[in-house]
DNA sequence: ATGACACTTCGATAAGTGTCTAATTGTTTT
DNA sequence: AAAACAATTAGACACTTATCGAAGTGTCAT
């Protein structure tokens, strides 16, 4: 018996997380939140990308749909975390090819 | 051009295989080819997909120019294979995000 | 050589996407 | 309440891409 974390993706995850993975700002991104201590935010990546907020608002919304981040709010701010787990079922997805 | 082995891939070939794996009829491509008993043919693919032979030219290119398949040709066919190693390579770099 | 077969290339088109500015929503501070 | 801040939404634009039909290239069979 599967554990939880160990299930495979649906198409459509598959699909979505190959999307946002596909566009090289929305790659860096995630590697910065991943290498960020703790939870970053909005802000933060604004800071490193010359990209207006909506922008960067399409791409962190792009990484969220692909459940690649994970999203909680802190008043005014956004707290981001990398789903490992997440990339960990996809690449195990690609492995089985 | 870098090889697959333990070596890290280039940005330019991390962008080009999340491209190439962000098309679902390249993906399953890739699958189809990978599950297939020994080399593929184009013309096997045509059978199983229904686009022109223009289309499936065009998404053999991308996956051979991402380095994901290997084509060799005998006579009037091709025969593509899985590079497993470029997939490996690949789901490495995912997972040390 | 002629024709059939297996792709490839070209030009066109419709749909998708990364980006912007401007306007909006929601939250904290004063 | 008003101003400031953080992020979102809406609408627009430029660029990319998946797709096609038609014409081209190389290879095998007759």
């Amino acid at each position: 018996m599967a554990k939880a974390g160990e299930a495979g993706l649906s198409e459509r995850q598959g699909v979505q997380i190959a999307r946002a993975l596909a566009d090289p700002r929305r790659y860096e991104i995630l590697t910065q939140i991943g290498a960020h201590d703790g939870p970053m935010s909005c802000r933060a990546l604004l800071a490193l990308h010359d990209v207006s907020a909506a922008t960067m608002s399409h791409h962190l919304k792009e990484l969220e749909g692909a459940e690649l981040i994970a999203v909680e709010r802190d008043g005014k701010s956004m707290l981001l975390k990398v789903r490992r787990k997440m990339l960990k079922a996809y690449t195990r997805r690609l492995n089985k090819i």
